[in-house]
RNA sequence: GGGCUAUUAGGCUAGUGGCAAACCGAUUCCUUUACACGGAAUAUUCACCAGUUCGAUUCUGGUAUGGCCCACCA
């Protein structure tokens, strides 16, 4: 069992221990949990809206609460963290945490708890519950981002469904409806039969499929008319049959008429671009809706549509009705064949559309929805684009490349049941649409009667909920609410930064730059963080493979830290693969972490904290060194290269400080000599910076080192509320790297002879060597074991 | 079909206009005043073809192969 501690056993611990605590073996799974519970008491992560200076906000992504984090979440909250806590560590941070409970996801979750069904339900009662249900279910699912060190401020929280969060994308609806960004249009819309409710062109997601293809014969004059196609069950919504222009096979047939089989209607036969000569037949048949191109050309040549699909995906068609569109496919398909009709018939797979949430074939029915306007500001989106900076940068591509694609402007209406009502209410006499009033917010304008403003009868509530981006694209306007702003701290947009993944720059990025440019005419962060997906063997994971990596497992077997070791790998925006050897060198480089400092802190009786007179010249080398490490994680650090920061700490770490710095002042500190307080200077700040460097991403085992001995003599009560690192100006010299590669070679010499590195030696420098690094010989004998060195022609090892 | 991205040691990945690198693994050796969960060393490598350059793994163009996004869907 994990020992729990509190904070105050903590401080005892601190208090009583005379000695350095850090020695024995690091015990990850105890520290941690000692750790965290340090942190929550001592609320090192508050937001604190006293601080004066620049904030650097976060909007932070909320994971959909449904099950438990995953390792993907653990990845990219890891990263997100690493540049929080550098920042964090520079200035004030504003880092809060929210879950999205306002999709599909969580509503079949709080069905299944509950064992009830939404559609059955008052809509606000099944709010209720969901809010209900999330509260009881939250802290659990909260708690794998608390173990993993996540620094967020989680009393700044908002779930997607809270009434806070419904008020606001409602009176977000309200806004960009009175200032006519947002309309009610009857149109062809995407449909998800399944789902029953329209969706947006970011929902749709590509599957391959086989089909059939099939070459029907239409008569036209009694003449054979072949068309192919792939979609026989909309033949009853046949209303036009295309030719190209410039077909000569069928220009004596334009302007007649073509006879739809099996339904034996007549549709005109038409001249138009979009039919390709190459394809099928060349000749093209218009049903109202097989894709979005038929309601184009159903709307450019102003033909009357024939809907033959009800809203659950059935037909409405005799003598086909009720079929499902699948069953349909097959009856039509065997009445075609026994009536002679088809004429030829081949296998292929083809791409459809399909709902991202179910899977389910996409649709075009004639619904009424409402839209955003987003079509005719391209140009501005992509305007935006430009002023947001892009991490990694050519993730920016994507986002133009999306904005440039758009086809349809942002239906915002869902015919579901569960979710954020839109507050309208529609004259059904004068049409007038009359919106909720401001106070009344959030509202089920299901559950209120309103009248009409001119007709004075009353008016229907609207049944449709929003799309949960609707809610989702507001998130910086939500966060912000949720905190008291003082003159020090307004919590303004833009913020700092958006952390997410590169799924839903489509989605969540787009809306939120949409929303925040009609909302507030800025952009909604200045940089943009994206990262990846973490793969298994190359594949993505998922449930159904069977190739699943818990991260709560991970954690157990190798600790919080080492996860987030291992996430810092990962390189800015690319998917990463898994590897367990990742994890092993992470805990690896905690063990060496651990010893290192224990050996310092070991060292260091009768160290007065103070800066000798005199720092001898390998001390010296060794600060300068470093140095260039801190200049080198700053800049990676602020440039969200925190993968860079990671490798080049680990280096420095383990082969400057430990296998060399370390090895060189071991007998000067032994046997107590001269330079002693020097070293003992340079070894108290050089471990110190070392761990602030690698702080944000091993916050765990830093932490502890820092309050088994720092914190005592530092000014912080936390390293991660300790000031970052300062680079100094100081002149290059490659003295270190001269000692170094010499040493290297006295080490080659002895691992060749199969000696001991601590054979003794006689060590012979040229002229050249032994100039370069005049300063340092005391120190070079001393860790070569060299009894004496002398000069000579060329270098040389001899053994005694 | 368009866009983006990648191709580096046995595996997984960094990186750079000028001696090619970390980690895991393999091989040889070393030990006891931090650490064998350690240390020293060894072997093996920049997809292919052109171009720019004194010099290209790095820049440019192309080829091949993979991944992602978008489009196509009669």
């Amino acid at each position: 069992m994990v020992e729990q501690y509190n904070a105050r056993q903590v401080e005892e611990k601190i208090k009583t221990s005379e000695k350095p605590k850090v020695s024995g073996t690091y015990n990850p799974k105890e520290t941690e949990t000692r750790i965290k519970s340090f942190w929550e008491k001592e609320k090192i992560y508050r937001f604190d809206s006293k601080k004066k200076g620049k904030i650097y906000s976060i909007d932070t992504p909320p994971p959909t609460l449904s099950g438990k984090m995953h390792i993907g979440h653990a990845y990219s909250y890891s990263q997100q963290d690493f540049i929080v806590r550098f920042h964090r560590m520079n200035g004030n941070v504003f880092y809060p945490f929210g879950t999205d409970d306002n999709g599909l996801p969580t509503e079949r979750l709080v069905e299944k708890l509950n064992n009830v069904k939404s559609k059955t339900m008052k809509r606000e009662d099944f709010i209720k519950m969901c809010l209900k249900t999330l509260k009881e279910i939250t802290p659990d699912f909260i708690a794998d981002w608390k173990n993993l060190g996540v620094s967020c401020d989680y009393d700044i929280y908002y779930s997607t469904i809270d009434n806070n969060s419904r008020k606001l994308a409602q009176k977000s609806f309200i806004e960009l409806y009175k200032k006519g960004l947002i309309y009610k249009k009857g149109f062809p819309t995407l449909w998800c039969p399944d789902c029953q409710t329209s969706v947006a062109q970011a929902e749709l997601d590509d599957k391959e499929l086989p089909s059939l293809f099939s070459t029907l014969r239409f008569k036209c004059n009694d003449k054979d008319l072949l068309i192919a196609t792939t979609r026989p069950e909309l033949l009853g919504a046949c209303v036009a049959v295309f030719v190209n222009p410039s077909d000569k096979r069928y220009k004596n047939i334009v302007g007649k008429k073509a006879k739809v089989p099996l339904f034996n209607f007549e549709v005109p036969i038409i001249e138009d671009e979009s039919a390709d000569i190459e394809k099928g037949t060349g000749v093209l048949m218009i049903c109202s809706y097989g894709d979005k191109y038929d309601a184009e050309a159903i709307n450019r040549h102003k033909l009357s549509p024939k809907i033959v699909l009800n809203y659950n995906g059935s037909l409405n068609i005799e003598p086909y009705s009720g079929l499902k569109l699948k069953d349909a496919r097959k009856k039509i398909l065997e009445d075609l064949k026994n009536n002679g009709f088809i004429v030829e018939q081949k296998q292929i797979s083809h791409n459809v559309n399909t709902h991202d949430k179910c899977g389910t074939e996409i649709e075009f029915l004639p619904t009424k929805q409402w839209f955003i306007k987003i079509l005719d500001k391209k140009k501005k989106f992509l305007e935006q684009g430009n002023k947001i900076k892009w991490h990694p940068e050519f993730m920016h591509k994507r986002y133009d490349n999306w904005v440039n694609g758009l086809e349809w402007d942002w239906n915002i209406s869902r015919d579901r049941h569960f979710g954020v009502p839109i507050p309208v209410w529609e004259c059904e006499k004068c049409k007038e649409i009359i919106v909720a009033d401001e106070k009344e917010l959030p509202i089920d304008p299901t559950e209120h009667k309103k009248k009409c403003t001119k007709c004075k009868i009353e008016a229907k509530a609207e049944g449709k909920v929003l799309d949960t981006w609707m809610t989702s694209s507001i998130s910086p306007q939500i966060v912000s609410s949720l905190v008291k702003t003082s003159e020090n701290s307004k919590i303004e947009i833009p913020f700092s930064l958006r952390p997410q993944a590169h799924d839903i720059i489509r989605t969540w990025l787009f809306y939120t730059v949409v929303k925040s440019l009609y909302q507030e005419n800025e952009i909604p962060w200045n940089n943009v963080f994206i990262s990846g997906f973490v793969t298994l063997g190359g594949e993505k994971m998922s449930k159904s493979k069977g190739n699943v990596i818990s991260p709560q497992e991970v954690m157990e077997k190798y600790s919080a830290d080492a996860l987030r070791f291992a996430a810092a790998g990962a390189k800015l925006g690319e998917d990463s693969d898994y590897q367990e050897k990742d994890l092993v060198t992470g805990k690896k480089f905690e063990t060496k972490l651990w010893n290192a400092s224990n050996f310092v802190f070991m060292n260091l009786t009768g160290y007065d904290g103070k800066k000798p007179k005199k720092i001898e010249r390998i001390d010296e080398l060794f600060l300068m060194k470093l140095n260039e490490l801190v200049k080198t994680c700053t800049e990676s650090f602020e440039n969200y290269e925190y993968s860079r920061a990671k490798i080049e700490t680990e280096k420095f770490f383990w082969q400057i400080f430990c296998d060399n710095y370390l090895e060189i002042v071991k007998k000067r500190i032994y046997e107590n000599k001269a330079g002693e307080k020097s070293s003992q200077y340079a070894l108290y700040n050089g471990l110190l910076t070392i761990l602030k460097l690698i702080a944000p991403i091993m916050p765990f085992i830093t932490e502890e080192i820092y309050q088994s001995y720092y914190s005592k003599n530092e000014a912080y009560k936390s390293i991660h509320l300790s000031r970052w690192p300062t680079v100094e100006k100081v002149d290059k010299t490659d003295e270190l790297d001269v000692f170094i590669n010499i040493l290297t070679k006295v080490r080659y010499e002895k691992s060749k002879a199969q000696k001991s590195m601590k054979a003794e030696v006689k060590l012979v420098l040229t002229k050249e060597e032994k100039s370069k690094i005049v300063d340092l010989l005391e120190d070079l004998k001393d860790v070569c074991c060299a009894r004496e060195i002398n000069e000579g022609k060329e270098f040389g090892v001899e053994f005694v």
